[in-house]
DNA sequence: TCAAGTGATGGGACTTAGTCTCATCAACGG
DNA sequence: CCGTTGATGAGACTAAGTCCCATCACTTGA
């Protein structure tokens, strides 16, 4: 395992994010952000595979945790209980650290079509893995759908609740998910 | 008005949807699509911003048809009818010669991340838009954004319908909505 | 101590997406 | 018959992304 300077990673996700900040996203190169991270063009794409992705590390992880963490919920709980313990599961990724760069980097996404295109794959992609893992309890197809689309809105608002609150995740997205639900409720009767 | 040979626009998306299909996405350059169509590069990026995009015209005018839609249903009813409007209100769009291509179209879109990313950006301005329609009826935040997501995934479970059985799909999608609605009501109690 | 192996990096050639500018050509109005 | 307009062609140019090969740091084993 040769290493030079640790952690090449890590440098070109901050070089990336800094840039971005600096002199906007399409205004900055690859071989930019490898240069101020000490590196090359090259080695920039061996460790993300396109100039977008470097905004969106670590994401696979958080497939794998709602994936379990649905799977693991008591086999005799609903499906939003389920999703419920889904957002719990993925609330150790939420740490100090990622909410200290959280704001710069939402402003970047928010600004640019071509990132926007990535996060809404993403969400997409939480959906997808929340539904799977729902059918795989025996919920229905319907029910599946319904109840994965709901915690991927909990998620996006419990998200957008912490980025300006702070505090434990896992708590903001449980009562995301709670305001979503009965929502969701009285939603049906209202004429 | 110039023109040589007309629809231009339309050679275009036909020559991308074949070559697509016979050779695949990224074996297909855009300057080979141009050819097909008897034009250049430079013509097809007048068409269209992207080689993706191609894929994915008139869905703008979905956009103005779902918000007014929504904003021209009558002031009485609640945001799911409001919703229910707005799918009826698409319904134009999905013609007999949509239908037609529709199959090829999902097929190649399926294989290819680049452009699912861009389906789920279509996706997420669809509910976008209905989100922004329902606030200005004076629908609140929360009950806006679980509508729209609800309306959809109605809008996609529609769609898929509608590829498989055709008809009327005004039809299908209010179908779709009212069982993804009652879905999210029996979802409340089950434990 | 040194030689071979391994994994990460550097470097450069190459293809193609996408932008930009300028020339051209067909229709249309007067 | 001429000037305008709008769509197109042509070609230069930048940067994303791929590929291949050389190189260097570190490890392992003799």
């Amino acid at each position: 395992m040769g290493r030079w300077e640790p952690d090449a990673r890590e440098r070109l996700v901050r070089a990336a994010l800094d840039l971005f900040c600096e002199q906007g996203y399409e205004n900055t190169s690859v071989a930019q952000i490898a240069e101020r991270a000490g590196l090359t063009k090259s080695t920039y794409f061996r460790h993300f595979r396109d100039k977008r992705e470097v905004l969106f590390g670590g994401q696979d992880q958080l497939l794998e945790l709602l994936t379990s963490g649905i799977i693991g919920a008591p086999p005799s709980v609903g499906p939003l209980a389920a999703v419920e313990a889904a957002l719990v599961a993925i609330a150790v990724t939420f740490t100090e650290e990622r909410l200290a760069n959280a704001p710069r980097r939402q402003a970047v996404i928010a600004g640019t079509d071509e990132l926007r295109e990535r996060d809404a794959l993403k969400m997409a992609g939480f959906a997808r893995a929340m539904k799977d893992a729902l059918r795989q309890r025996g919920v229905s197809e319907l029910d599946a759908d319904v109840a994965a689309e709901l915690g991927v809105l909990a998620v996006r608002r419990g998200f957008d609740r912490w980025l300006e609150d702070g505090g434990d995740f896992a708590e903001v997205a449980r009562r995301a998910l709670e305001e979503v639900r009965v929502a969701a409720a009285e939603l049906q009767g209202a004429e």
